[in-house]
DNA sequence: TTGGAATGTCAACAAGGCTGACGTAAATTC
DNA sequence: GAATTTACGTCAGCCTTGTTGACATTCCAA
């Protein structure tokens, strides 16, 4: 079929059709991503949500409420509701800002890395094995394309995340 | 930075830290993925699942309700709130199956069509935008290692839709 | 000192998942 | 021809996670 030879400097690839295949590879392939870290987690009682937050407070340990909220793209009170149940149950700790005392600064607690370590080892698994069947190309241009494919806001924070402890 | 040379036989694409760049990368890029769509949505009364019943009514016309739900991945019941309104709305109709009665076949109205076309209109064209940019060899790459993340079953149904009328 | 920022909280609501139970018509099997 | 299975619809109720709006507190900064 001339679809798939999508290659050299014809625009064969941006057919109506490869848009579509595109966009359900997309669907389908994001069920996947979640699958696994689902199925830990709806044993405990935690849902997506909560792995969202323990994954970011544990990448950039420290941050502040308002820049998980603007990772998450999510509003004050729909973030708490899950902080709180976290706090609760002991997986994040919340330390008081050194400069600005109104900030409160999160970290996992060693329960909460726990966690984090097993939801993220799963997710990995299928990633790692995904990028393992594909091969260096193939992951530099689902990147390439992915990368492309978020909103510019959204590319600076994915771009620019660091540590967070000024 | 060595990491993003992650080209040849060497393992490097394969690190913790480039893992978790691309599960990051899923979840940024899917929210813009959905962010067009969406906002078209919510000026009408419907959600996401609204859309994806469309999209896949759209792909293959005729299907019943159960091919559709093992599609979508979710209960009956969910999906018959969600197809209520749309026949309500006239977008969607149904039609006796012809060998087997019982079926109930799927297909859009000419208003449904429509709004097909204004939501993959949007979609496609941030999906376009994102090819272009990354260009075809990225896109290959792309597609590649979303089919490696998805559920053997899941791949199966990516790979596999055809028009149904049997 | 005063305005605004960072945060928490209460209340109410909606979408869209889920389970369980039940009903009906048509097909299939015995 | 009767019994079972399949394809679907529906009622009821529950949960998570998102929303808006309103209000309080604390603290930084001009």
């Amino acid at each position: 079929m001339a679809e798939t030879s999508a290659s050299g400097e014809s625009l064969l690839f941006l057919t109506d059709e490869q848009l579509r295949k595109g966009i359900e590879a997309m669907f389908f392939a994001y069920r996947g991503f979640t699958a696994d870290p689902d199925r830990i987690l709806e044993t405990m009682d935690y849902g997506r949500a909560h792995h969202r937050a323990i994954h970011f407070i544990n990448r950039a340990p420290g941050l502040t409420v308002s820049s998980l909220l603007a990772m998450l793209g999510v509003t004050k009170q729909s973030l708490n509701r899950v902080l709180r149940t976290l706090f609760e149950d002991g997986l994040v700790e919340a330390r008081v800002g050194k400069t600005d005392k109104r900030e409160r600064r999160l970290h996992l607690t060693g329960k909460g890395a726990a966690l984090e370590r097993a939801l993220s080892d799963a997710q990995r698994a299928r990633m790692r094995a995904a990028y393992r069947a594909a091969g260096p190309q193939a992951v530099q241009g689902f990147r390439t394309v992915l990368e492309a494919m978020m909103d510019p806001e959204m590319r600076r924070q994915y771009l620019g995340l660091r540590e967070e402890t000024p």
